[in-house]
DNA sequence: CTTGAGTGAGACATCAATGTCTCATCTGGG
DNA sequence: CCCAGATGAGACATTGATGTCTCACTCAAG
């Protein structure tokens, strides 16, 4: 097991490290490598035996999220149902990836350019279940499905922030999201008009 | 004019350096002083001659930002009316800013604890929208005004990423916004279950 | 016991951004 | 013309994070 052993040895080290990084910088985005180390339990040296340098560390934190976020939208199983169901069933599987969600978003602002091809399949599969929806009858036609899609990823991120500042309950996280993407806060059923700006 | 001239033209320039301040940060969050003197037209020392350093910087886009807030809350008469249509005048109000309120919304995730008591006050006074919207029986009472609140900001936040990256268009903004918060994704009128969780 | 891989601690050098300083230049008012 | 204030350009030291290196220690396998 000498050699097997030493590479899932290794394996399960790295995620851990990937763990507590995704758990660090989601509070404290300008961590150090020196603190995030110390968050792992590591010595910065050992650190930087893992991960080359910040650049490979928020790279291996990007493709963790990637990954985390595909797993969620096959567990979700978002060709199946009513689409408005799999949207609830996607927030909920992605709820655990959501603190790393949010700091792997505002990090994307800062890059410019060169942003990891995996998001655009993320993007794309998000983007048409909403489209399915349209097609289903079940959403609105006049908010297209990449709106729709930033939306979510914008309430997700707003979420994932709230409650770990305590402004909301984290047992409500998924509740809030799906509710208010998919019913909006007007408590009638009324729809007001499509067109709801004055001219000017 | 000699004293006098020589306060407003300073308060025009500084004027100026915010706003292309604001513009560059905006889509550059990390920008370099170096860079934001040149997006200015001005050199690193006249910079630094009107804000003592980049947190200085910071602050007072900080204020700008809270100053725009809130003259946006006061144009948009959120006692008036009907409460939905007063969301739909402060998302419009609020536009101009939103690239501006954008970079400050992701800056106060990297600063720890002390934030801008202005903040708290904008806060209250939307909550205090959503609340009255509320008591008036326009708005569902099992989404916080906590939640409406944070959940206005996120929205706030990835329209205006969405615009500045082509997604949507500019000219969408507040339609997209309004009516994704107040309608939601869905189309018909018919309400679902306000438990829609499964048991688990 | 011996060995070797992995680790922690710490000493550097590097690098980018920042803050401070000086000096030459420009400009408008006296 | 002369001058004071503001500016631009650039040199310089500082600071904080980073990347690299060495060395001693631990621990489990042989």
């Amino acid at each position: 097991m000498s050699h097997l052993g030493y590479c899932r040895l290794m394996a399960v080290d790295r995620e851990h490290v990937l763990r507590s990084a995704a758990a660090l910088l989601t509070r404290r985005p300008t961590a150090t490598m020196d603190e995030v180390a110390k968050a792992a339990g590591i010595s910065r040296a050992t650190l930087h035996r893992h991960f080359a340098g910040r650049d490979a560390l928020v790279r291996a934190l990007e493709a963790l999220g990637i990954e985390e976020c595909e797993a969620a939208l096959d567990a979700a199983r978002l060709a199946e149902g009513p689409a408005r169901e799999a949207v609830g069933r996607l927030v909920r599987e992605v709820e655990p990836a959501a603190g790393l969600l949010a700091f792997l978003y505002s990090e994307n602002q800062l890059f410019e350019g060169d942003q990891n091809e995996g998001w655009t399949r993320i993007d794309d599969r998000v983007a048409a279940l909403f489209r399915r929806g349209q097609a289903t009858g079940e959403f609105r036609i006049d908010l297209t499905p990449a709106w729709l899609t930033e939306a979510l990823y914008g309430l997700l991120a707003s979420g994932a922030w709230a409650v770990s500042e305590g402004r909301v309950a984290a047992k409500d996280f998924t509740f809030m999201i799906v509710e208010l993407l998919l019913g909006g806060a007007l408590r009638h059923p009324e729809r007001h008009s499509e067109q709801p700006r004055e001219e000017s």
